[in-house]
DNA sequence: GAGTTTGAAACT
DNA sequence: CAGTTTCAAACTC
């Protein structure tokens, strides 16, 4: 049991250099501080990282191991007045360290929300209270965690520097256990194709207990898990027996729903995603696949009867903290609370409002617009340079007989400037090289020349949809009018149509909002089986009935906004 | 706060 | 590798 301290593992190398980090405390009995021992396998050379207000966290090896470049191997810290905050992690010798790949570190969650007050200010560690183990072993979750014990209610403990000799015997031993006892236990999967992980989640790499649990009677439900404490859902390397720990399981969604049905913060938290999800989220549509059902809950009576009824996404959102280190979330409210559906506010996934809205299709469509009007837009410059250079050839040779090169003198605005655009334009539709002497971009100029003319936005009527606007392609436009006035007009109606399409998004977008906030109060009414994957309740009406959809070529607010015929004529 | 339960770690 | 023991956290009362 005790080998280590009987001298059967070698000799440590360096412990004088150790001993001028024991200096730095004065409080033998309780370090203040906290050291990651960045060794590498090297014994002695220690590293020690001030870590001001990230007091909870552990450091990636890999990462720490490049910024011994620029830290003293033997620096020794000046312990802070605010020994709280001043905190040096040790981290614990690594055998072979580049073995396994990046790995979240993730701590127990019992460590995690054990550094933050409930209002989020960060506080003392996680304190042990080993009393056999002298806080050398695994089962000390100080040590376990490669920190000092610093304020512990553990006796005889060793986890400190003035036992720093039978400390690192301790690691050692430890470590030729497992190589892998310091590392973290959760990791991201690296397995799996993208959409075997979105499938499981919201896109997100989902996290795993690298070992797996063995829990035989928690469920999987309870903090002895070390999967349910980690926030994750056990995988194929656990090997439990009866677990819940899967996604969709009612009794576990039970843990999680009675926290999130009284926060809505997560939304507010993650909006921003939903910009960048809007589009591709659509795809997450279908209720991801429980990949950690065990073969013997899959024809169990408590499998999940509606499939629809899950709480994957909350599963993912917990994920997600998870993979944050502790400091990072320190800013994050935590109530600790013995019931798993507390586990402190996790940073959620967001599903966006408008994935149901905005469709694959809605957006070919909108291209297809774009592309009919750039089309048109192509061919009537086209026209109109044609035009305008038989005109110009016509009047060189009247004015200019002996001129070499034909060139357009732009007169104004609407005519000059417009011809240098025709260029840079014409190549640039038909996909060609641009320009590079267009001196102003289309836009630009639209803007200009709106400003100039303003005929066309008050008393020119629009043509209100694109087969008018062929026909007045076709039919040659009346020199001075059409150049001056269809190029804007174009640009102003794409403008237009695109503004009137992000406006009914918005629309939709709250609406949506509106709905899931409604359903959020539902289900503190036990109401939980028609919980989407975004948290809308189905039982309303999805926000965008099928005549509401954003399509880009029909909304009902916009009577103006020309229609929109894909290119196939349609 | 004491006692019990639980599962990881340690050990055989 | 499997079974047993030890241990400390989680949980219950």
């Amino acid at each position: 049991m005790e080998k280590i301290e009987e001298g059967h593992f070698p000799p440590k190398k360096a412990e004088s250099e150790l001993a001028s980090v024991q200096v730095e405390t004065d409080n033998p009995a309780k370090k203040l501080a906290r050291q990651l021992d960045f060794t590498g396998g090297v014994p002695g050379q220690a590293l020690t990282v001030s870590l001001q207000e990230h007091a909870n966290q552990i450091i990636q090896p890999e990462v720490i191991k490049s910024s011994q470049l620029t830290v003293s191997m033997k620096s020794t810290q000046v312990i802070s007045p605010q020994p709280q905050l001043q905190q040096h992690i040790l981290l614990m010798p690594m055998q072979q360290a580049p073995v396994l790949p990046p790995q979240p570190l993730i701590r127990p969650l019992s460590m995690q929300s054990s550094s933050e007050a409930k209002d989020g200010t960060p506080k003392k560690p996680k304190q042990c209270n080993c009393k056999h183990s002298r806080c050398l072993k695994l089962y000390c979750e100080c040590f376990a965690s490669g920190i000092f014990c610093d304020g512990c209610n553990c006796a005889n403990c060793h986890n400190n520097v003035e036992n720093e000799a039978s400390r690192e015997e301790a690691v050692e031993a430890t470590l030729e256990r497992n190589p892998n006892a310091f590392r973290p236990k959760i990791a991201s999967s690296p397995h799996g194709t993208r959409e075997e992980r979105e499938e499981a989640g919201d896109g997100l790499v989902l996290p795993k207990h690298n070992k797996g649990c063995h829990c035989k009677k928690s469920g999987c439900l309870k903090k002895y898990c070390e999967c349910f404490q980690a926030n994750i859902l056990c995988s194929e390397n656990c090997r439990c027996m009866d677990c819940k720990n899967f996604e969709g399981n009612e009794e576990r969604q039970a843990h999680f729903h009675g926290y999130h049905a009284n926060n809505m913060a997560y939304l507010q938290q993650t909006a921003n995603v939903a910009i960048t999800d809007a589009i591709g989220s659509s795809g997450y549509g279908s209720p991801p696949v429980n990949k950690n059902r065990k073969p013997q809950e899959l024809f169990s009576g408590s499998m999940i009867k509606d499939p629809v009824h899950r709480l994957g996404q909350f599963q993912q959102e917990n994920q997600i903290k998870a993979s944050v280190p502790p400091s990072l979330l320190s800013s994050i409210p935590s109530t600790r609370v013995s019931n798993a559906a507390a586990l402190g506010p996790p940073k959620p996934t967001y599903r966006s409002l408008l994935a149901d809205i905005i469709q694959n299709h809605d957006i070919k469509e909108l291209c297809s617009v774009l592309i009919v009007y750039a089309q048109e837009a192509a061919k009537i410059l086209s026209d109109e340079k044609d035009a305008s250079l038989k005109q110009a050839k016509h009047h060189r040779k009247a004015s200019y007989p002996s001129s070499g090169v034909g060139k357009v003198v732009p007169d104004d605005c609407s005519t000059g400037i417009q011809a240098e655009s025709i260029r840079g334009d014409e190549s640039r539709l038909d996909g060609a090289d641009v320009s590079a002497e267009r001196p102003i971009s289309p836009g630009t100029l639209a803007l200009m020349c709106d400003e100039q003319d303003t005929t066309f936005t008050a008393a020119a009527a629009p043509p209100n949809d694109l087969t008018s606007l062929s026909n007045n392609t076709s039919s040659q436009p009346p020199h001075g009018q059409g150049r001056a006035e269809i190029y804007p007009e174009l640009e102003r109606i794409v403008l237009a149509q695109t503004r009137d399409c992000l406006k009914k998004l918005i629309t939709l977008g709250e609406i949506k909002e509106k709905k899931c906030s409604l359903m959020v109060r539902d289900t503190d009414s036990g109401r939980q089986n028609n919980v989407s994957s975004n948290g809308v309740v189905n039982t309303v009406p999805p926000p965008p009935p099928p005549q509401q959809k954003v399509d880009s070529g029909t909304t009902a607010a916009n009577t103006t906004r020309p229609k929109v015929h894909p290119p196939d004529g349609k």
